[in-house]
DNA sequence: TGCTGGCACTCCCCCGCAGTGAGTGCCAGA
DNA sequence: TCTGGCACTCACTGCGGGGGAGTGCCAGCA
């Protein structure tokens, strides 16, 4: 096992690291950190983290950076979630408060999160599958065409166009507008299924083939809206990112672009606490560079959704961290309130 | 006025210059098109081109460049809208179709953009300001709170919440929801305001309040609304953009997180026909070195919102706007059937 | 055993330099 | 008005040497 002062060492690397993006030195760590050795003793220290694999050099006779290792050893064990001031606190309800719209919430999120973190961020829109249905419409746009609106408890709404087998009458309309109702609000969408399956039988005949047609359509929301819509904000932020650019900024910014990936990247991360993905541990390799930062949030004490941030391996974790944290629990109330 | 034989010089150097990104000289230029001149010929053309500011050398003893003012001429007089080849209308048909959604039509226009003009990719959502009302739906979630959902022509859906001074009865809102959209289905919503100005008075004085709120916040629906939603995609494409990575891709990528920046840019394309804004003619700053090129589409035979794509001013004018124009027009198609 | 100072060594980085070549401007002649 | 020829400019490349930051190792000391 490492000694207190190695970790220590290894502490002062990345803190020293991220700060000023360069290699660091055994006498430039002794004279910016109080560790009380000398240069020497600093030297042997990091031959012994390098044959360990937490911190590596670019070329001989040059300073020490950390790897992927070092950085989760640091962020594992040495590092603390950096609360976040109190006119930061600040900036996050003067920013967040007046959102009316989910997607405004949402959009302020993102930019919030961005500004915060000066990095990518990334965030999910509230997930269907675990919230609850608060209402569902159905309109009768013409006499064989019906539009359903599905409205849940996050303020999410969906609509789709349905075409029926047969005309549907007004009454009939209401009728099934109603019992639908009855059945799955303040459901949850998961249960749904189930809830409705038995509802054709129940109305009369040349009916039957409309009711079913709704009644697929609904499910198939449910199963499509699965594949969850995110937003991301940001980007800019990734010019800061090192001098070798296109080399690095080009898959990241491809990344960005595959929804798929994203939300991959966002569902690893487990529903309690932060997870921190560092270099290679993401699994995608236009991302082996970065690391992620995400947290589920939601309006209750279950997570709904995730958001995060996308930068640099070579980020200052307790900041980021702290953040993210405050970020996520802030759209929680907003989300609770409403 | 400048000879045919200097257009023609123009035409070259803008040519070779999107092939190469590399300043280009007069010897490269007569081996490369049969201009029927020795490169000493085509020297003092380009002198008279310079002095005339169409082209600049970046330094001497450099090929030349085209300015914007050379753009301007090229797009202007001497390049027309390349067609698509038959694949690629293929490919635009094969993207689109299947797209059930407003947003999954607006996010496949995007990826679809990117690809074709490997630039990046932005789409205006439908303007509610001159789409017309299909449907307004009030539910009651709450014995004094109201969900009111706004439906448009052209798929768009908008939910607020609303906060009513009393209690609503079922029948009022029955009553009210028919006579509102009695009112307003299929006119225009900016015919709306006055077309319900009167409606409260024909309500009982206990309910009056609830209609009043509820209007207003229809109309502020409305007017929050016309600040229009877009998005954007293909912003890894910018990799391609120069050499000179940080400086250039900067600005960009910070321009195109303003929504209303972008909005603005989108907003200055005329309403028929294609806009290209060249380099500097762009009012925003950061867009200096780059192009919009943008089109208006709709459902029927009048824009509804508007779609473009932004790139270096070094670009293949007549591909982009070839491929801009189809996809506006296709676009317009899908969403004059839904 | 562990820390320290000293010392030789290794490379990266920066700078100046000359050679090369593409491109220009100008001029005289067809 | 076009052309070939010619001198000139200047970015780009490759090379070599000094400077410096940093390392690894070793001998001495608590």
């Amino acid at each position: 096992m490492l000694s207190e002062r190695r970790l220590e060492v290894l502490r002062a690397i990345v803190q020293d690291y991220v700060g000023t993006e360069e290699p660091v030195g055994s006498k430039a760590l002794t004279e910016r950190h109080k560790l009380g050795v000398s240069p020497a003793t600093v030297r042997n220290d990091m031959a012994v983290l390098e044959d360990e694999g937490f911190i590596a050099q670019p070329h001989t006779s040059a300073g020490r950076i950390p790897t992927d290792k070092g950085y989760r050893l640091f962020v594992d064990k040495l590092a603390g979630v950096k609360p976040l001031s109190s006119p930061e606190r600040r900036a996050i309800q003067n920013f967040m408060d007046g959102a009316v719209d989910l997607d405004d919430v949402v959009a302020r999120t993102v930019r919030l999160l961005a500004q915060l973190t000066r990095q990518v961020a990334v965030v999910q829109y509230p997930s269907l599958t675990r919230s609850t249905v608060r209402h569902v419409e159905l309109l009768s746009l013409a006499p064989a065409r019906l539009m359903l609106v599905l409205i849940t408890d996050t303020g999410r709404v969906e609509q789709r166009m349905i075409d029926c087998p047969a005309p549907f009458g007004e009454t009939s309309l209401a009728d099934l507008r109603a019992r639908l109702n009855s059945r799955v609000v303040g459901r949850r969408f998961a249960d749904v299924p189930q809830l409705v399956q038995d509802l054709p039988e129940s109305f009369d005949k040349e009916d039957r083939g409309t009711v079913s047609t709704v009644l697929s359509t609904l499910l198939e929301t449910l199963v499509e809206e699965t594949e969850e819509r995110l937003m991301i904000g940001g980007t800019a932020n990734l010019t800061r990112f090192g001098h070798d650019f296109p080399l690095t900024i080009r898959p990241v910014l491809e990344a960005l672009e595959e929804q798929v990936v994203l939300l991959k990247l966002l569902g690893e991360a487990t529903d309690s606490g932060m997870t921190v993905r560092i270099g290679h541990e993401n699994a995608h390799e236009g991302l082996s560079s970065t690391s992620v930062v995400a947290v589920g949030y939601g309006s209750g004490d279950e997570a709904v959704a995730k958001l995060g941030v996308v930068g640099p391996t070579r980020m200052d974790y307790p900041g980021t961290m702290g953040a993210v944290r405050a970020v996520a629990r802030y759209v929680g109330q907003i989300l609770a309130e409403s």
